[in-house]
DNA sequence: TCAAAAGTGTTCTTATTACACCCATGG
DNA sequence: CCATGGGTGTAATAAGAACACTTTTGA
């Protein structure tokens, strides 16, 4: 066993990608470094697995000393291991993802809590250590997902209109002209995935919309079973000649 | 840095799921371990990675002292490292995917490539660690990717047949009846991703079939832009009800 | 001449796209 | 009465699904 002892010099660290939507944005929550390396620095939220820990776990308490929030979407993404991307030593990071309602979250006591902030995630360019690129792989994984999973669930508050839901999709697949309305309203309603709360927003300047809920049931099938939200961007007319891709 | 100190005494390795094609089957390279633990158990290629040594890297490496092949398709999946996973102590592992073509293969001059062997994926049942899980993980992936890309090329010879292409495709899908013979090959030629060789089969006792390749630069710009693969399988009476899904 | 697998088209159904105007509210 | 965003339908096209018989070869 003494020929593996060269091998157990290492640590692993957990990262987290928490997107949330807000205002029409797409956000990501990032902590302001207090301490070297890369201190002041922007840098995903993350620390190293306990010894007794595993991984899912470390990536759940991670989520919960921040947001407080349990029981909420999160995934591995991939994990990240070039020799010299950590200045104390080899460390690996393993990325997780995870998608939270920004209403539900609030300021926690853990001190890392207090250096957190949302950030546009478009307008995010340079993170500490390769916590850029783990954002990037990240939200390319939720641009898949969000074909392939109802994940409106996960990011929206409890009662959104189509429009809100409509502009979330667009944040999130980013087509060069958003999507046709009555197409998108059309098809997500076609899933029977949404119930109509028979109530309207109040104190808006225009005529008010309608508010829709998810429905639970359907939503757990969907995300167990999938489904196929392909939607081409609206109004485009130049033709593509692609002959047969999305993704 | 010595609260640090701690967290420094893990270890990780790679596992390597290689799959193959061949006589209508996927196949997938196992070891069988001439040490504890396990000894005697078939586990999936993998070893420790080197300090100095790159993740994809040390993932390439064992793939390439097993088969002695480079530059073939190579994934990284998902990483695995739940706390008492290794007998060893603390170990994750980084689960990687390849895809080759079995013809291509040589057994190896290193020593683990001797007891190398291939196996139908669908009769594994038992490995060592938590290798089963592992390779359902990457066999799911190998699913997802079937639709997305174009593997087929990564898996079969040189030149094929149709029904050979297909029935690659049936194996990785297995859908209960098979796929519609008609449609699959209207489909895939519709994506002019196949060149018709001009050439037959020899020898069978029965039609010869035409030969084709994969069209390099078509495969290429697919592999990059990716393509939607949906066939229903063929012939099922009862209908499912789902009103909008695959995955 | 038989067995075995190759090869081939059409019809029907369903999903996707493109597209423009009226409506309800607050200021 | 105006600005703002909400809400609605239809026709044309494209993709997918179902389905059965003839051909070519070796044994």
């Amino acid at each position: 066993m003494t020929e593996f002892d060269n091998y157990f010099k290492s640590a692993f660290t957990v990262d987290n990608v928490i997107f949330g939507f807000d205002e029409g944005d797409l956000k990501v929550l990032l902590i302001k470094r207090g301490e070297e390396p890369y201190k002041g620095k922007w840098a995903l939220p993350g620390y190293f697995v306990h010894p007794n820990e595993d991984l899912d776990r470390a990536a759940a308490r991670i989520l919960e000393e921040l947001t407080g929030l349990h029981h909420v979407f999160l995934e591995q993404v991939k994990t990240f291991g070039t020799v010299n991307r950590h200045p104390f030593g080899r460390v690996i990071t393993i990325a997780y993802f995870s998608l939270v309602k920004i209403s539900d979250y609030s300021i926690q006591p853990a001190s890392i809590a207090k250096k957190a902030q949302w950030h546009s995630v478009a307008k995010v360019h340079e993170l500490a250590f390769d916590h850029k690129e783990i954002l990037d792989a990240s939200f390319q994984r939720l641009k898949w997902l969000v074909r392939v999973r109802p994940v409106g669930f996960e990011l929206l508050p409890p009662k959104f209109t189509l429009t809100e839901l409509q502009h979330l999709y667009e944040a999130i697949l980013e087509p060069d002209d958003g999507l046709d309305k009555r197409n998108f309203r059309k098809k997500i309603l076609s899933m029977n995935l949404l119930v109509d709360l028979d109530e309207t927003q109040e104190g808006v300047a225009h005529r008010p919309a309608k508010l829709y809920r998810f429905d639970q049931e359907k939503y757990h099938k969907f995300q167990e079973e999938g489904f196929s939200f392909e939607l081409k961007e609206s109004k485009r007319k130049e033709k593509k000649k692609h002959s047969k891709l999305h993704v």
